[in-house]
DNA sequence: ACAGTTTCCCGTAAATGC
DNA sequence: TGCATTTACGGGAAACTG
């Protein structure tokens, strides 16, 4: 039943931006008797705000190439733009436009033994966006949505939305770092995030508001709890792949905790973390001990997108120095958390290359709003929407 | 006469790119006695090839705020895009496509006092790219041209294209200095140009052919004479701005020359210069001296787009430093040549910000096609194109 | 003035054409 | 197959709009 996910944002389906691609396949899940009439799917987008459809949004369903002869319509280059014009501008405009729920519908209608048919079924609710700025806050709200909303569909939603328990955010929290990377968070990781959000001594159960998740600025910070966890998937996505990948970067620990762990250990013992106080930076923090005993820690300013473009991260570690009394500087990294040699666990990823590329595959494809299958039943499956067990 | 140039490339009108607005202005310069009718002016492109113009081209003229009193139509939104279908696939195909150059039609008919009016007027050659990668190519087009064509339109002229002389030549590029800073080449700086077009011993009166200017590759390099400078003048334009308007890079100098300045000056002494070998690379070289007194030369790989996005130049001089036989590092930049204490120069210019923006203001506006003046003799004055004097 | 939203368009990379 | 050209669209910043 799945289609491999064919996305410019893989990791966001649902999500629609003006002016650009977007896929949907339709299919009918009742087997029909041989017929001489062709069955044409009509696209139509929902009449709530102005945005159209630019294509032509009428095809014939055929019968698919590679699988079990099922009837089912591609649907490419269904761009969508905004029309000007003096329409309904809706009284719900106290949500934001990533709150704004959409949806597509998909109709077919053709006669059958003398029967008429008609058959409809819809999307799972969608966002729409016109810059890819919006795109986490739209992807906050897909993935609210379709964590707390069960059956009907309800596009009014985000005008009154409901809570989340920790258990279910902190699952969908580990989900999202599966679908860009190769793992989740592990227990200390999402412990940390559940503290910034709720406080010290929180349990699974406590709740979360939808805007303190996605909306309020963190206290004391210009940007909300998403808008700092999405920044921080980017760049693992775009610049730590690799490293990610093979569990060295511990990231998600708070300055005490970090602190403590690193008390313990030999000195130039460091760990990675991500920066809680810039958008989509990453840092390490070493140990040192004096000859007291005494420790002492040192970060460097976290390195963010603009110099990760130029620099590779991996070589940053290596390459790193600290000029301290006049001395040669030496490179004080030398053992990865808890005790791993640096060069032992880096040394695959160096790079003498300026950067460029390292792992990061991006395919040019359509966004894939998933696929609707046309039955008297609607059975929208997605690929890659998380739904709670 | 002159308007405000308001392009996103002021440094490159007559090149337009699909998709991309530009803008024109049609000035009728008779004056004619008050009117009761309205006289509409139509734009139409030429059909050559399958471009056309996606806003009305039609508009009504208006006499000038500013000015005397003429009459006088701005078109902007003067989109222009790229038609499908079985266009006259002109046999001129040899040519590639910033070799191609189009014009736009100005026209207007109109009664008075019985007599049956018609203007015409036309733009200066244009070109059309579909990508600002082919910019640089265009631009060399627009440049040569309009050096070495005088009077009667010649759309054709890159099918046998005339050669320039040095002389001819040298003031162009000098001029496209000017245009993208403060200052032009000087006699150095253009010897050295000349030596790379024409070889050690060259004079003013030598030619130079069009392809060798622009089409051919400089032997050994991946790239053209001319996209080699237009990269540097990016470069400038983007990222050493203050530095270059300063006077602080020398930029061209062969490494014979360079050696042979730096040789006769104090240790630690050092110039700028633009790499040979990378497009758009900037990079430094100093001297030091022996005990014996043997000078040595030392480089560091060229900086380009991509590090100076996440590095300031100037602090990348103030904090550049060297690693040598196990001693303290230090910076080995003491002076700019010929003797300027590096603080002195670049004090001005440091900053401790990662970079960012700096003089460089990326203002939007419109392509000016620059202005079209409707009158019985057609009179195009473009703000920006050089003419030789 | 200002914040939310859209538009503009460069620049990289993929796709397409030839 | 390779090169020339176009298309796609992310991303930063300007423009718009209430």
């Amino acid at each position: 039943e799945k289609q491999p996910c064919m996305s410019t944002h893989p990791q966001k389906p649902l999500v629609i931006k003006t002016g650009v691609q977007f896929a949907t396949k339709v299919r009918l899940l009742v087997q029909l008797p041989a017929v001489d009439y062709q069955i044409k799917v009509r696209t139509t987008f929902d009449k709530t705000r102005q945005f159209f459809i630019v294509t032509n949004p009428m095809k014939v369903m055929d019968i698919e190439d590679y699988s079990n002869g099922c009837l089912s319509v591609d649907f490419r280059h269904g761009l969508k733009e905004k029309k000007s014009g003096n329409a309904t501008k809706s009284n719900e405009s106290l949500l934001s436009v990533t709150e704004e729920l959409h949806s597509l519908s998909f109709e077919a209608h053709f006669t059958m033994q003398g029967l008429n048919i008609d058959l409809e079924t819809c999307s799972l609710p969608l966002v729409v966006i016109s810059n890819v700025s919006q795109m986490p806050g739209a992807w906050a709200s897909i993935m609210w949505y379709n964590l707390l909303n069960q059956q009907p569909q309800n596009l009014a939603y985000f005008s009154s939305p409901t809570r989340a328990t920790w258990a279910q955010l902190s699952e969908v929290l580990s989900w999202q770092f599966c679908t860009n990377s190769v793992q989740g968070l592990n227990k200390d990781q999402l412990d940390m995030l559940g503290e910034k959000l709720l406080g010290q001594h929180f349990s699974n159960s406590d709740h979360i508001h939808w805007s303190k998740f996605s909306k309020e600025n963190i206290p004391g910070k210009p940007f909300s709890f998403w808008t700092w966890l999405d920044s921080i998937l980017e760049l693992i996505r775009k610049h730590l792949l690799p490293v990610w990948n093979e569990n060295y970067i511990m990231g998600f620990v708070s300055k005490d905790m970090e602190r403590a762990l690193l008390r313990e250990k030999k000195s130039g013992t460091f760990l990675l973390r991500f920066s809680e106080s810039h958008l989509g930076g990453i840092t390490f923090t070493w140990v040192q001990h004096g000859d007291d005993g005494e420790a002492t820690f040192n970060s460097v300013e976290p390195y963010t997108k603009s110099r990760l473009n130029a620099l590779h991260f991996p070589d940053i570690i290596r390459d790193y120095k600290v000029i301290s009394d006049g001395v040669v500087p030496k490179n004080p990294l030398k053992f990865l958390y808890p005790d791993i040699p640096k060069d032992e666990a880096f040394g695959q990823l160096y790079n003498n290359l300026p950067s460029k590329g390292t792992t990061f595959s991006s395919k040019r494809c359509l966004t894939d709003v998933g696929q609707s299958l046309i039955s008297f039943v609607s059975n929208f499956q997605p690929t890659h929407t998380y739904r709670p067990p």
